[in-house]
DNA sequence: CCCCCAAGCTAACCGCCGTTAGGCGACGAC
DNA sequence: GTCGTCGCCTAACGGCGGTTAGCTTGGGGG
């Protein structure tokens, strides 16, 4: 939706970014390759040229794709919020109870972290590295996915369904305690991607919420 | 050199004679104000002379009391993982319910996450900067803690006061809620820290671990 | 009274790293 | 065919920043 006019493309060619159809395989690559070698040994100790080692390429041909390397970072920030804003919000706007769709949240935001988890330990851990312009960027996306989800969780406390004192509250406890799974989630660990889906659905939902005693939470 | 540089005179006649005998707490000074620069602008855009600038000397100067930069990062993290610790961890051996032991540990680390504001969002998000050796010693810390909150939330839950199917997931959704107040609490926000306070221990002993029923969380 | 050490300073080094300049082969369009 | 341009290369710059070396000073213990 929201499509950032960098001003910085205008300096190369008469040729935007959104133009650039050839490289987009190419960027995205680029940018999981990033992404994984930011999350193991973060942003500051990752060079240009071990980037573009981890594709295949020597740093220099990295500015073909990028005007900097703080660009790299931005786009890896931006799958992991505006992102869920485009797939996981509209499961709130989807018909059913309060409880119902912030389950389906729950579990669709899950998922997401579980598909794009190393995006996701690079866009929580190194937002400090970005512009100010592309921060304040990155904060207003997370700011509307905590609202929505503010709201959803005051809908559900007016419908009766919900039983919290303060829904901004139990909203930033929600986000934190979703989001701070990406720090201790493996694959290869004793509990599976869907046994903690379950998990955090009933946690959330049905005791944080107090939606268990409606049974509408499946 | 029998005439000091204007500005350095200036500093020193700044600093009364106060500073020359604080032996020991000038580590706790350098660290806090480092803290406080790392919290604002990120570890890695931070120089040895903007740490030193902070509290009145030179880059260099620095290196009577520090080792490296990584040095101050670590007693950084120190202090926002075995302090809570020495500091939190007591409150869980104490008399009482396990509902109670929990609401003490709340309060407690969230009055200690208030104190160290600005330790904290450094300790959280800097890690990767740490030697590997200094890193496992504060995840070693971290882990120890979470296995603490874990325990006493599966005593609770043998003792028949608490009601959640995984004691582990419970724990880490404990943890990551309460530690990521500090990515959005600011004292000039409309929240207080005694609201926060007493919102977090009805949201996470009275909700999440179901001890509502048995009225012991106060 | 003298010596030593803590704590600070200036100067400088040096290696790393983001970034730029300019060239070269391949390939699709005309 | 030829032309442009896309993607990549090599070479190199520029400077930032952590760190070291060596000096000065003032205060406290012997």
């Amino acid at each position: 939706m929201s499509e950032p006019a960098s001003e910085s493309s205008a300096q190369r060619a008469a040729e935007p970014i959104a133009t650039r159809r050839m490289g987009r395989g190419r960027r995205e690559e680029i940018v999981h390759a990033a992404a994984r070698t930011f999350a193991r040994d973060g942003y500051a100790a990752v060079g240009m040229r071990d980037v573009a080692e981890a594709v295949g390429i020597r740093g220099a041909s990295l500015y073909h794709h990028f005007g900097s390397k703080e660009e790299i970072l931005y786009a890896i920030c931006l799958t992991v919020t505006q992102e869920p804003n485009e797939l996981n919000l509209p499961l709130l706007d989807a018909p059913g109870t309060p409880a119902q769709r912030v389950a389906a949240l729950v579990r669709g935001h899950l998922e997401h972290l579980h598909r794009r988890r190393v995006e996701h330990l690079v866009g929580l851990h190194e937002l400090a590295a970005l512009t100010p312009e592309h921060r304040a960027v990155v904060d207003d996306h997370r700011r509307y996915y905590q609202r929505r989800v503010r709201d959803v969780v005051a809908a559900g406390v007016r419908a009766g369904e919900f039983d919290v004192p303060d829904a901004r509250l139990a909203a930033f406890a929600i986000c934190d305690a979703l989001n701070g799974i990406s720090n201790w989630f493996h694959d290869d660990g004793e509990l599976g991607l869907e046994a903690v889906v379950v998990g955090y659905v009933d946690l959330v939902v049905g005791r944080m919420l107090g939606a268990g005693r409606t049974g509408a939470t499946a």
